[in-house]
DNA sequence: TAATCCATGTAACGGGTTACATGATTGC
DNA sequence: GCAATCATGTAACCCGTTACATGGATTA
């Protein structure tokens, strides 16, 4: 049990789904690609942490849906109250402003043009999440979800995600003002 | 040529290092062990881009001490111009915050009070650093270094570090502030 | 006397990415 | 016609961590 098996059963403990489903909702949280995830689930299911239904679909191919068993609520539980690692961050950006005195002034405004522009498009994504959050059915219809609401997790993340993506922002612009364009 | 590799040429434009300096100071910006560092520094003076001069100290081992070669400048220049990687934030604590409705109370305030002061203790680290990097020489005597300046990198990212960590913090408060104490 | 720091390395293992493989439907 | 989406899986490889290995100096 690692810590992306933890993560799928967070998610299933929100509702069943299909693997793929899985593979692109863990993304924001866990970035994984789905031949990580399959035999990851496969391996679950042996174990009797989730159990999966055959869906068969029309137009589309069949899918597995997953659900949590009673065994893999109380590992959830358990996992809930282990100690949590240390956050790990790793981006390229970073080691290249590191040296960023020895490239030369359009390389290094271009590289923060580019990421400013990643940082608009996932602002974007999560302003939709958060519309998309208040749509979904028992969201109040004042204020914030109160802690015990299935939907209260959620919510601090994508909170989490606007705040993080803001201060990015304001520190890109900040730097580039230090980088005027040469004539 | 993977990015711990252009990682540490980046520190090596700086100044020289021993592996052990290196497997220090890239801490911050790309975790890594010395079990990785060490290879991948002889298979980088194999390939040309660094070479090292054995330094022999009293009462420490002797040591490896690293510096770029003329083909090492020209990869971290062209390293530069190459479209730079999106950055991957993986944090365990997000995965519990998803399902964090179905912990109990008590778990949730301590898993976030760890986290604060988590936040608390690295924020030290920066300042501490940050005051470093003032008293270096060359630091100018009022305002930040310019672009050109070798430190001007350092700076920026110890800035990011601050400005992400006030970010972080201020969320773990708010989300305290939603979690109150059972009586 | 036990732990920590400096300093270097190798071996085994688990985590994560890329590529290979298949196939129907929908939209440009 | 081509790419993307849905849907699942396997195989090879690289990246990263843990553990094994050594050894003197300093510090608690």
């Amino acid at each position: 049990m690692n810590t992306l098996s933890y993560g799928l059963l967070s998610l299933l403990a929100q509702s069943s789904y299909s693997g793929y489903d899985l593979m692109l909702r863990i993304q924001p949280f866990w970035p994984a690609k789905h031949s990580q995830i399959y035999p990851l689930l496969a391996k679950l299911e042996q174990e009797d942490y989730i159990r999966f239904e055959l869906v068969p679909q029309r137009d589309k191919p069949d899918k597995k849906v997953y659900s949590l068993t009673g065994k893999g609520q109380e590992a959830l539980k358990d996992w809930f109250d282990q100690p949590t690692a240390e956050p790990a961050l790793r981006d390229e950006m970073m080691l290249k402003v590191f040296c960023m005195s020895y490239a030369d002034r359009e390389s290094a405004r271009k590289m923060l043009a580019d990421r400013l522009a990643y940082h608009k498009e996932q602002r974007r994504k999560y302003e939709h999440k958060l519309a998309e959050l208040k749509e979904r059915e028992g969201w109040p219809e004042a204020g914030l979800p109160a802690p015990s609401h299935p939907l209260f997790g959620a919510y601090l993340l994508t909170r989490k995600a606007i705040m993080s993506n803001e201060t990015n922002t304001e520190w890109c612009k900040w730097v580039l003002s230090l980088l005027p364009e040469a004539d």
